[in-house]
RNA sequence: GCGGCCUUAGCUCAGUUGGUUAGAGCACUAGAUUGUGAUUCUAGGGGUCGCGGGUUCGAAUCCCGUAGGCCGCCCCA
């Protein structure tokens, strides 16, 4: 057996894997490029303090980390957010605004590997920098949703939870939670939907026992689940900032809602998302049937690129993952099984033939057709087989008669049809053929 | 880092109470078929039975360890 394996949790792309792949990756490409994102890329290897300073020294645990030769402390990227913080943050008073980015990279996490979880994984990452209103949600939520839709799947597929921990921190302030109180009850709020009541046992041992008035008015507002609701639960604490938050809440929804897209889009307070970075509306966007992880996660943070020594810049950003999206499209049956796109297959009847199919081929070649032929001399039953499994449209077929005659035997293999053209010709009926032709 | 289940050909699997040289289907290669794609038939290549150790006259089979996979927990940027 092989003796060498791959790391767990790395993936090969065969292929056909390699194929879907591709898929995927067009479609975001395209979809960020409508949206007028423009793609960037950055290194895979970064100094370890760069995630340190973004996530405390706890996420060592969770990276790929080394000491390089030079002696320092280094880190394959574990997500971009930090990375395109600081490309920003590095130029972003000669940027034009806003500053609309996005990348389809590698990541790696030092984790147990699970469904929809590898170590080794790739994410399409867009952001938009400079814009600290909820016109950049819409945008961004927008494209998001696009960058699912786009594979075909509908509302009844996937939907995207929208939460908002300003909110979040205004009510718990209303409530008379301080500061360190606030943290941990969103811990629990983050873990409420798969704990119930158990998830306030960490609160409970750090802060004491959660009054059980206080505790059914944080679970009735993680119950929100509607604008409605959200004005209804917030009228009991009237306030300026928490009117002009429900404003940009109006806007948001308004703005998603003009573009077509409220169905796809959930008010849902449940969501608080565990980093502590995240500043206003956050959002995650799930399949419809709750078996898969999280496809995307993404929201605002005002702050972090500041954090990483660049100037003051709110952002706003999502990522969508390769794994749980693949997974989604391969059980909706939207992944597109892998064709051969050949145009063209020449069938050579032998040594004497191949010179003259040679110049034929590469010619053709030249010009951008994607030819095949075989590459030893080969029974032409098995050629016309190999034709047909390639995907070829056409066959030219270089025999000794044909070439005896000057002439070239051109196939349509898809009607079955044949006809015999003037070797000087076959260049431009293969272009004719491709270029009036079905595709 | 913790727990459960699993591992025989490229893939899906069979393999009797432990007994000769480990099988099938699919896939692949070739032939039937030096001039036309299907079907069919035939043949072939491909295995240190995940790896290591133990029990035994004898292990794919029983025992121990270990690696990998799947699932769950922790975590999830």
């Amino acid at each position: 057996m092989a003796q060498f394996q791959s790391l767990p949790g790395f993936r090969e792309f065969y292929p056909d894997a390699f194929a879907r792949r591709n898929h995927v990756f067009r479609l975001w490409r395209q979809t960020a490029h409508t949206f007028g994102f423009q793609e960037y890329d950055a290194p895979v290897l970064e100094p370890l303090d760069l995630y340190k300073a973004k996530s405390g020294d706890e996420i060592e645990t969770q990276l790929f980390s080394f000491t390089d030769k030079g002696g320092r402390e280094v880190a394959l990227r574990p997500e971009m957010t930090p990375t395109v913080c600081r490309l920003v943050g590095a130029k972003a008073n000669a940027l034009k605004r806003p500053i609309k980015w996005f990348s389809i990279a590698e990541f790696y996490r030092y984790e147990r590997a699970q469904k929809g979880r590898e170590r080794a994984f790739f994410q399409y990452n867009c952001d938009i920098f400079g814009e600290p209103g909820p016109e950049a949600e819409i945008e961004l939520i927008a494209l998001l949703v696009q960058s699912i839709r786009g594979f075909g799947l509908g509302a009844q597929d996937f939907y995207v939870r929208l939460s908002d921990r300003n909110l979040w921190f205004y009510y718990l302030e209303a409530l008379g939670f301080n500061e360190a109180q606030t943290r941990g009850i969103l811990g629990a709020i983050d873990k409420y939907e798969k704990m119930g009541d158990d998830a306030f046992k960490a609160y409970d041992e750090a802060h004491g026992a959660l009054d059980s008035g206080k505790k059914d008015k944080v679970i009735a507002f993680l119950k929100v689940k509607s604008l409605a609701a959200l004005e209804e639960t917030l009228a009991a604490f009237p306030g300026d900032k928490i009117t002009a938050r429900l404003a940009d809440w109006r806007k948001l929804l308004g703005g998603l809602g003009a573009m077509g897209l409220a169905e796809f889009i959930e008010v849902d307070f449940g969501v608080v998302r565990g980093l502590a970075y995240y500043t206003g509306f956050v959002f995650e966007a799930f399949d419809r049937k709750g078996e898969l992880r999280a496809i995307a996660g993404g929201g605002r943070y005002d702050d972090l690129v500041q954090k990483l020594g660049g100037p003051a810049l709110p952002a706003v950003g999502f990522a969508i993952g390769d794994v749980t999206m693949g997974l989604l499209l391969e059980q909706r049956g939207l992944m597109p099984a892998f064709t051969s796109t050949t145009d063209v297959y020449a069938v050579i009847g032998g040594e004497a033939e191949r010179a003259a199919a040679f110049a034929d081929i590469h010619s053709l070649r030249a010009d951008g057709f994607r030819v095949e032929y075989p590459i030893k001399d080969t029974a032409f039953g098995k050629q016309f087989k190999a034709a047909a499994d390639a995907g070829a449209k056409l066959a030219l077929i270089y025999g000794g008669d044909e070439l005896a005659k000057g002439v070239v035997k051109v196939r349509d293999l898809g009607a079955r049809t044949e006809m015999e053209v003037p070797r000087d010709q076959v260049s431009s009926v293969v272009r004719d053929f491709f270029s009036g032709g079905a595709e």
